[in-house]
DNA sequence: CATGAATGAGGATTCATTCAT
DNA sequence: CATGAATGAATCCTCATTCAT
């Protein structure tokens, strides 16, 4: 009785092996599937993919949001990940911020989900694994920013933005002109980089054109019916 | 032949005014509708505002798809011709460039329909009522590069896509941050315009980074698209 | 133009007619199969019941809650206006009482839905319909008090749990011993009758057994998880 | 035959120690789940309380039923043996009666499976375990009867169905107005009293309206059940 | 023989589109 | 020709039961 029973610990473990197998296909062809074709997949193509039945999916996932989640902080933290290697490697400040987009949008710049979802980085407090992006970025900033590099006035949330915004360059242009999103990364980059003929940008500023908005708006998003 | 049948030509007329009055309130409302909640609303609620039946609105429509491009097409016109308009009455070929983007952003930026089929600028070859835009983008284009303004190498894709990629920009940032895209604007607009320091923008070109893709492409989404 | 169109507006109701016969086979094939196999009944059997497309039942039923309500609300006033007619046409304060049980138990007591409903009337505050019931039995209690036929202390909750629990005397002998409730019928009233030989029923008396719980409650409902 | 092969003897009841156990906690946990929450518990719901997996579960009950049904068979037993204990206490034939009653619905009122199959008494032919609790109505029934104290043509039958009654009597009120059904005993038991003013229960008989039902059975639930 | 993971049919609900009135 | 009701495939999620480890 007091012996101890060391397959038996070993046996607890055994049937995880399969049940490990499993999560892990499952967050594969998850992730495959978000990266395709955004949040709205049918849980039921996932399950398909990834060779195990809706139940199977459900226990290890109790929500669709929940495999969601998952997915995409994992992909998260690898995007900020590789992204963040790519600007060590880089030789000077300067570098490491061109490496870093440079990578984090050849990376994921196609990954659908992780795009939408990084869309709402403004609407959406706190998604989940945005934050050691966020914190990357910060640090690019810093360090651009020390080596006065940076345009002044640049902030982290400026070139969050940029992300998103040249993450959706990305993805419009996949299919018939890749790369050619890379042309605005250069341009939105140089107009990042700080220089003579370049005044500081002012906080929440809008172009100097010394006017408002032209015509009444158009668009009336804000009466939003329920 | 005109006036053979005048007792049928008017009996054809009178109800084709109720049928124009209804078909304006359609375009009307979906307009509205698909500013505020993109391609993907309920078609009811949209015959809900327009206060005609389903099956007046797919009389006049017989697929949601023809309806929305309808609107698009009408949307696209408008908001080439505000744009263009905040263009032409700026003094010099730059101000027409920076009103241009001003106007364009903040008068459709946030019709969240526009901005999605605008993203399909590339995916889709033939986007109803894009083709405008695109005029208009062209002469700016030309116009700035006239004055060498422009940043050379710089093509009308390139504003075209820096369009989107802004307009994508104001849709994330409008709930939360509205004209915080204005500060990237005039990042680009400052990357976009030719100077000492700025060397020509080669033909889909990636940033001189001199290293490709340092990891294998994680995102697979070549592969089944539905 | 000034000219009224009267057909229209006939034919404004003309699609109603569709609708209408709709909604009461609906009601009707839901009351069928809620009366046979309660609350839980599968959509889809009510749909096919009626005639109808899923479309339908939830065009006129957002939710299969509203379905189950509105019959049972129907089922409910049926139910106190049938029971409390057969009161009415009795002769005297205490064959009111006898007749309005027999007929509510004999009409509904095997309606399954109703009696699980009618069950949850001290758990759920305010079931829909059941008020008419409540108001029926007042009234009798009101009426046999007056004529000193009732035993005193015997209140309108005191009537309802009986009609309860003899509801549920029904449908447990539904299918075998049909009537048998009868005899439980026919005992309860006689102990609910006044007499010489019947106290009063004191205010949430226990019987008289001067004895408190013998055990241990081996019970343990209170110990609720989740 | 039992002494020849002792180590086998060992080696077999070695694991059944183990085995006795984990059947036991599941009674047990099922007995608990069963009580509080009826028979429709998820059966992962008593694996988990018990702390046994699936697979004993389903080693030990292959079918859920099988479980539910022996848990039940001893909760019948336990219900039949402490109810008739208080009948056995009390002084005369008629407080044998109340204390029974008194006790088989404060001890067991509450137990929501048991009531469900309770209710199945005349349903389903042979309940398991319900037998003992027939017998100790039998006893009583007789019991009152000889001495005249219980009114004549009253049935076992009778005083099981006024158990079946009063237990959902008990469910029904237990959340909101506990005790309430306690009334609802008196009133019963004073009409199953035999008495001056009381005539014999007729076999099958309905109260003596002297009619018989008013309208058509507004209720079909004859036909198909599943 | 215990474990708990896997299975998949079943159930509620939505929405583009068609059709009777 | 307008109306809005009808349709039903598609989608998320649950739970009794089986099976690999």
């Amino acid at each position: 009785m007091a012996v101890v029973e060391p397959e038996r610990t070993t046996a607890r473990r055994a049937p995880r092996a399969d049940s490990i197998r499993n999560r892990e296909a499952i967050i594969e062809a998850a992730a495959q599937v978000l990266a395709e074709q955004g949040s709205t997949v049918d849980v039921r193509e996932i399950a398909r993919r990834s060779g195990v039945g809706m139940g199977t999916l459900y226990r290890h996932f109790p929500k669709k949001e929940d495999l969601v989640q998952t997915v995409l902080r994992d992909d998260f933290t690898k995007w900020a990940a590789s992204a963040r290697q790519a600007a060590i490697d880089a030789e000077d400040p300067w570098a490491a911020l061109t490496e870093f987009y440079q990578q984090a949008l050849t990376g994921y710049g196609r990954h659908r989900a992780i795009m939408e979802n990084f869309a709402l980085t403004w609407a959406v407090p706190d998604i989940e694994g945005l934050g050691q992006l966020r914190l990357v970025i910060d640090e690019l900033c810093a360090r651009a920013g020390a080596a006065g590099l940076l345009r002044p006035g640049v902030t982290t949330d400026d070139l969050l933005l940029l992300l998103v915004s040249l993450g959706h360059a990305v993805q419009v242009t996949d299919e018939c002109r890749p790369q050619m999103w890379n042309r605005l990364l250069r341009i939105s980059l140089d107009g990042l980089r700080a220089g003579r003929h370049r005044e500081p940008l002012p906080a929440d500023a809008a172009p100097d054109t010394g006017r408002g908005v032209h015509h009444a708006d158009p668009v009336r998003t804000s009466t939003r019916r329920r």
